[in-house]
DNA sequence: CTTGAACCTCTAGTTACTGAAGATATTACA
DNA sequence: TGTAATATCTTCAGTAACTAGAGGTTCAAG
């Protein structure tokens, strides 16, 4: 049996974080000692360190737990958790196309400027200020 | 003058997000008609056309305030503007490389499963369980 | 002068935690 | 066995950056 520091030592989640997760109920309760501390079993070791790759990842609670549903309806087809996973993966291509485009015009913007000057003739102050400065729509 | 309503049509801010802004003073409190509404004038516009497009770059409140700060006494140096600015494109670009890690990992489970079988033997799940199952830490 | 859209304030909710206060439990060591 | 240090407990509040809703008031057009 672990306590709760030892499990937050284990997975790298804090303590505070762990005890998040058993008030949403991402973690089930655990028992507790006669003095009222959690002591916790292998298998919530495990759950709290699946729950911590797929966070990791970048998968949000709720998407976190429809997956730990279908870990627990073991005959559900496996198609959910893949379907989840592919979101997870279209949403990340989503963001770094995002990303990319504003470090495009960031470094735009950011080169403009050597940084010598006042403020009141920055670029990167004007290139903020006035949009037409922009190459494209964003 | 314009109306609540038509500073967020001209800037495309919602109008709520506009009192929002308002409230933690990155805008200064406008003018009122009488019966208490807000008018703006072009200056005020003009603040909330910055302040959309260094968030739609990404940068936080917190930053904008500092450009801010630096538009508003434009004998200071532009060192301090170009340094925000830069800090902000290193931190997308840090964001950048950890999702073309993440997508790497996910596509990589993804590609391990069919979608076909129970979730008893998905791979995706698998993975998320098992970080053994990684290429590499993250 | 009426009506409907736009505006007002205030409160609470969102996501995923994090931190602090003040009290109690456990553990290690003398 | 006693005590001191460390760990844990609950509860509450705060973070970022908004968003939404209730219930009431004002504006502008016809």
């Amino acid at each position: 049996m672990y306590s709760i520091g030892q499990l937050s030592k284990n997975t790298g989640v804090k303590v505070t974080t762990i005890r998040y997760y058993e008030e949403i109920g991402v973690l089930t309760e655990p028992e507790r000692t006669q003095g009222h501390q959690r002591r916790y079993d292998v298998a919530a070791l495990e759950r709290l360190r699946f729950v911590k790759h797929a966070r990791d990842l970048g998968f949000t609670i709720q998407a976190i737990e429809s997956l730990i549903q279908l870990q627990e309806s073991p005959e559900k087809s496996c198609k959910e958790a893949t379907d989840i996973a592919n979101e997870q993966l279209l949403d990340v291509r989503r963001r770094i196309k995002q990303l990319r485009s504003l470090e495009k015009e960031l470094a735009r913007i950011v080169k403009g400027c050597s940084g010598e000057g006042t403020s009141q003739s920055c670029y990167v102050l004007a290139a903020l200020a006035d949009h037409e400065l922009c190459e494209k729509d964003h």
